[in-house]
DNA sequence: GGTGGGGCTTCCAGCCGTGGGAAGGTCAAG
DNA sequence: CTTGACCTTCCCACGGCTGGAAGCCCCACC
């Protein structure tokens, strides 16, 4: 089975799955005679369990993390727990850190009239506008692919 | 005023400043007659405005147009609220996928026994994690914006 | 037996926002 | 004048991809 057809069939595109072997993330596919990568339904599965753990936005790390404890009989469930309510965790903390956003921004624009006046409480908070430090929280996963 | 005391005032990391001025975001600095960038007490209010739409979620581009938005005298609050409004239901669109990322994760975790036995339903779900044949991008979460 | 196209290969470059660091110039205090 | 804190430019890296170019390879069709 050539890359393009694993593409289709696990749902990670041919590019990815370069990048994802290449990276380390997945193990190198065996070659045709040709040089064409070629892919088991074995490999298959694999890549949809990458793509799966992706979609619930696991980082790269955490899917190697995964990924091994997905290949090792002998894995504790434990393990994998922790994992995943690390990941609960995180994405708690960004929901609660974009919810404060959200509500700032939502008190800034209903205080402001949105007419063909020049005079906007918006702007005025963020002239001013005293700044804790809420750390990024545009990044990883919440960034959508382009 | 130094580059490093503009940080220091603005909260905007000196490589950041270097940053925003080469790409355009802001106006070059003048430079003293020993090649230092210079600024003044306007620039750093400047660089506080900028801090202050980084921290509440604002992407560069939108930064852009709020920064001239501010500079000009004859905008219109509508137009402030406009780009205010986008990004609340941009931060909402986010905040709801991870939300279903963070629901399915629970619900995969607290049927898992987390014990030294190797039987794991996190596992078990990304094994044959429903993987969409129409490839849309990334799930809920897709729709990128830019 | 040719040929055209699509798929495959590699490599390189970029996105965003940020931090790190090297090599060298500038400044103020001692 | 020396020291050392600061500044300058430049390049590299991250995560997580995506795109493009140049060049093989394979198969169907004539």
């Amino acid at each position: 089975m050539n890359i393009g057809d694993a593409a289709r069939a696990s749902g990670v595109s041919a590019k990815m799955i370069r990048y994802y072997e290449q990276s380390g993330l997945i193990p190198k596919a065996g070659r045709t005679a040709g040089g064409y990568r070629d892919y088991s339904a074995n490999d298959v599965h694999m890549l949809r369990f990458v793509r799966r753990a992706r979609d619930l936005g696991f980082s790269i790390v955490e899917i190697e993390e995964l990924l091994q404890l997905w290949r090792d009989r002998s894995r504790q469930s434990a393990d994998v727990k922790r994992i995943a309510l690390a990941r609960i965790a995180d994405l708690r903390r960004r929901i609660h850190a974009m919810e404060e956003m959200a509500a700032t921004l939502q008190h800034l624009a209903s205080s402001c009239s949105g007419d063909h006046r020049p005079d906007c409480p918006i702007l005025a908070d963020l002239e001013q506008g005293e700044v804790a430090k809420p750390r990024r929280t545009r990044g990883a996963i919440d960034e959508a692919p382009q």
